[in-house]
DNA sequence: TATTGTTATACTCTATAACTATA
DNA sequence: TATAGTTATAGAGTATAACAATA
């Protein structure tokens, strides 16, 4: 180790934007996101929806807050979600035992079947805008998005800039 | 090749949503997103106004609609962008010789020296980010979203409803 | 007639703040 | 005093539509 950088050719060549993560980032996101948005349509709520009831599935039932920061939703917007998932009877909300404050988000039955039917479409889906890559790659970005996803700070937007003024104030 | 599935564990097992596409994407470009800014605070324009850097500095000069849909902004948008970096004296408006419709995009000399700080402090703070993998996992990562990127449809949002919309129409 | 760039308007989404009920 | 959830309001960001100049 000599201290130099692991990747001197990419820092000192001058970069295209297609050599840049955040562009790359942004148009994987937004093809993946209109493929979610075509597929999940007649799901309330579209792809978020789709999220929270996935979420709702695992483990304990979780509170609307634990829902949100897991999915980097706005605990103001998450109201809403459950709003419209409650009317769409694919979830129950639960006062917690445990804490009254809170409410528990459970998954009926009917929210069961659209999740795994919903599930199975984007699955399809996705496969279909990974094509580009080799079966072997496409387990491999999965992979490794799954990875680093799973060890990023989970705050939301607001959050963060919240904590950063406050943090600004001290 | 028996017509099966590849991955037929993945989907018929229940998924949880850290195995969810969707949502590993989501939550990277967010801290992606809150680590650019950061980075890029004082750039005009912020992450989009260096993708805008980036961009014009390749090739042959880029008109604003080429730039447009190269990083996926619409081009209303374009205008008030590139309105910023030129009051900053990052790039310069031509008029294209060979469409007087068209403007050109260029950058100045005071535009290439931010944009190379920029990569420079971007490049750092992403390999921050991505400590989580391996030195090895991330050039795959960025290897793999490169590809991908480089072939998904490089379309805007309303673009595609627009599109979607005149197909219906016909 | 179609396209590039611009501008103004309308709209959607999100953040902010204020409130309640609990802790 | 702090937190979970709700609600209303304000703000940022985006799309829509209309326009001028050119093809």
């Amino acid at each position: 180790m000599s201290g130099e950088p692991a990747y001197p050719e990419t820092v000192t060549t001058p970069q295209r934007v297609e050599a840049d993560l955040g562009w790359a980032l942004a148009r994987v996101v937004r093809a993946h996101l209109r493929t979610a948005e075509a597929v999940l349509a007649e799901l309330p709520g579209g792809p978020r929806g789709h999220q929270v009831l996935a979420a709702a599935r695992e483990g304990r039932p979780s509170t609307q807050l634990a829902l949100a920061r897991k999915l980097g939703i706005d605990r103001t917007v998450m109201t809403y979600l459950i709003d419209e998932l409650v009317g769409a009877g694919l979830v129950e909300r639960r006062p917690d035992p445990a804490d009254r404050r809170a409410r528990q988000i459970l998954l009926t039955g009917k929210g069961e079947e659209r999740l795994c039917t919903a599930q199975r479409r984007l699955r399809e889906a996705e496969e279909h805008l990974l094509d580009p890559l080799e079966p072997v790659e496409r387990d491999q970005l999965r992979a490794l998005l799954q990875k680093l996803a799973c060890s990023t700070d989970p705050a939301t937007p607001c959050e963060v800039a919240a904590a950063v003024q406050e943090c600004a104030e001290h």
